[in-house]
DNA sequence: GGAAGAAAGAGTGTCAACACTATCTGGCTG
DNA sequence: CAGCCAGATAGTGTTGACACTCTTTCTTCC
């Protein structure tokens, strides 16, 4: 009767050949890399000629993205990559601390020994594309939180990231603050870590708003 | 140039006067109202065939209802309203700990004194359609944790209250936990209310994970 | 010259038909 | 009789055309 757990909710599922997931990656990616900034408009038929595809594909993309809130669209409106005003950052910061807290303790739970030494090992010395909060998300164990962070909240991210840059100082002060959050997993201390790691992201939600 | 805030993120938009939009909210009426399962198929023409519409708008509103995750839907796959496992059961009252936390502490903060004795005076006398949690998600000043919890881990829950109904004891006890709550936000305790709201849902994590 | 209004242009919403895939059915084989 | 392989059937993916709405531009009037 009830099939083998089904739902998938993961990260990282580029495999479906369907037109309208390849239109979706290809929206996706851009974001990414920058190339699609806040407020930047998707025709549909412009994404259509694009990729050689009817506009029914191009729409159903559309949708899915709305769906990750990375783009917002209203009835006869033109489809935009959603622009998020200093407000509207403080809400994503503020579930992000939510969501990562309780991340962090989970993983810290559920987190083989093997797996927290080497996390702190890598705390310790950070290598080039090191991320210790996508670390976290993809192995707390809960695939609805990993999805809300690596699917939602980071994209979102990444678009204000990049016009907003780090200062320099701070990164040098996020890598401790890192540290830290690893040596308190790697002792089990589960409450310790969460609250290590919500402080973590509000002093980040400080520097951001001071800036403004 | 920027122009209004514009994200709605909002709970209660029903008033798109497109055809996808209103078999959105007659499939998630149908879900509330239980006549929909977890399991269900939703047949695109039969669907299009009992709103006289064709086959887009029922599409989109699937997709729609896909991002909410109130339905799985693989490529050639019908497309069915979820199905959560008991792994997965447990992984949305993780999400709603820390995000109903995070809102119980935002909306201490911020609801003012006449907001907050109502609440308390409400939750000490509770009315037939009250919910301290739906009210809380509502006034934490926060549009997105709002979104998450009211379109789409409260639909989700609903699906499953019905069929794993409430224990007769259960009942009065959770009273005596909101009403703490809510006299804990009165007193301005933000952390207390945050950890009260949070050691609250996992008892009733422990409850359902029990009778299994 | 500037503002209100009408017509043209661009873009999205919807439809019905066609193409492809999964599932079911029935017959065959061992 | 169970298991497996075709053909038939139901259902989803995709398309191009048409209908409706918003935006822009041009005209008109003060």
């Amino acid at each position: 009767m009830s099939e083998e757990s089904s739902a998938n909710l993961s990260t990282l599922d580029h495999e479906r050949d369907t037109l309208a997931e390849r239109v979706l990656q290809d929206v996706l990616g851009r974001i990414r890399t920058g190339e699609l900034q806040p407020g930047a408009v998707l025709n549909e038929v412009e994404l259509s000629r694009r990729h050689a595809v009817s506009r029914g594909p191009v729409r159903e993309a559309i949708r899915r993205l709305e769906g990750r809130k990375l783009v917002i669209n209203a009835p006869f409106m033109r489809a935009r990559i959603v622009a998020l005003g200093a407000e509207e950052i403080r809400e994503v910061f503020e579930t992000r601390e939510a969501l990562e807290g309780m991340a962090t303790r989970l993983a810290c739970e559920r987190m083989s020994d093997t797996d927290l030494a080497r996390l702190a090992e890598r705390a310790r010395e950070p290598a080039e594309h090191f991320d210790i909060h996508t670390e976290i998300a993809i192995a707390c164990g809960n695939s609805r939180i990993r999805g809300l962070l690596c699917d939602e909240l980071y994209d979102l991210l990444r678009l204000y990231r990049r016009q907003s840059g780090q200062q320099p100082g701070r990164r040098a002060e996020a890598a401790e603050e890192h540290w830290q959050i690893a040596l308190a997993m790697e002792q089990r201390n589960g409450a310790l870590a969460e609250s290590l790691m919500r402080s973590h992201i509000r002093r980040a939600t400080a520097r951001l708003t001071h800036t403004n």
